[in-house]
DNA sequence: TTCAAATCATCAGTACACCCACTAAAATTG
DNA sequence: CAATTTTAGTGGGTGTACTGATGATTTGAA
């Protein structure tokens, strides 16, 4: 069947490749609650983020959801054209542009909690209770431990 | 400083905005121990499957990986481009096409597996000894019992 | 104060990851 | 064995996620 100096490594056993499916698991999960309102985690975290901290910049916001720059512009504007945000230009910093919801932009994410929330408790569904915070704390330390060996280290803290 | 019928939710208790966050980790780990092979954890986790199993054809590499067909047709077509692997047609159905690694495939693999290993065990560093086995249990029973929620549901098993 | 360095944002390029629609071939069914 | 259904692969469209380059401002240091 293989190359007979080649072990047959099974994929199921490495980490990477698990939390990679466990990440397209989460993003089903959160996509098939969250069908009505048209949102995807990525915009969910944006959505809320702007919500916690009105006026942040683009810089700001990607270091909060842990992105680089150039994807969350992606993720801006496509929320800017669906008119659940605001982009205008800072007045202090003539380079930074000022996030804000609008009002639809306040309604939606209100109206999508209760969904977004039964996805995130949809994940950990197979676990016991018990399993359950002790994955959660597992890998709150794994990413903030490790959050420094990322690409886009999310923020200090604002 | 946000309006005042919502609440400041932080989404480092969210259990999917953490595990999109690992995912990005472990991608951003994988990549650097790999730098010299040039190749992603997808890339590899393609190969590996068919050093695995020669002949298969892409549907069955993509349950392997857990991917649709689409995503590994890019995969796949990379990956030949690169001379690491033969696609061609399967003598017993003229849809298929039979996936073969070539002879660069087979030692880029076998050079990159050492630095591969080194990223797995890099991933699950900052957690103790115990905690490892923990968590990479808990994480493969999510993924196995959460596996039909998936957009591209991983194989039956060949 | 001027000039270099850091910072905010954008753009092009590459690579996942999904959906839906489509062609062609194979398997099933009447 | 003809008609239907299933299956293998492709192609288009959307959305993360990164790199590296560029432009415009702001800041910091000589």
């Amino acid at each position: 069947m293989n190359q007979q100096n080649e072990k047959r490594i099974n994929l199921d056993y490495q980490p990477g490749h698990c939390i990679r499916r466990l990440q397209q698991i989460a993003v089903a999960i959160f996509l098939q609650e969250t069908q009505a309102y048209g949102i995807t985690p990525v915009q969910y975290a944006a959505l809320q983020t702007i919500a916690n901290s009105p006026s942040v910049d683009q810089r700001t916001l990607a270091r909060a959801v842990g992105l680089d720059t150039s994807t969350i512009a992606g993720v801006v504007e496509r929320l800017e054209m669906r008119g659940l945000l605001l982009r205008k230009p800072s007045p202090n910093d003539k380079r930074a542009r000022q996030l804000s919801l609008t009002k639809t932009g306040h309604q939606l994410l209100a109206q999508a909690l209760p969904s977004i929330f039964r996805a995130q408790t949809l994940m950990l569904e197979p676990l016991s209770a018990t399993d359950r915070e002790v994955f959660t704390r597992l890998l709150q330390t794994l990413v903030i431990r490790n959050n420094s060996l990322s690409r886009a280290p999310a923020r200090a803290d604002d």
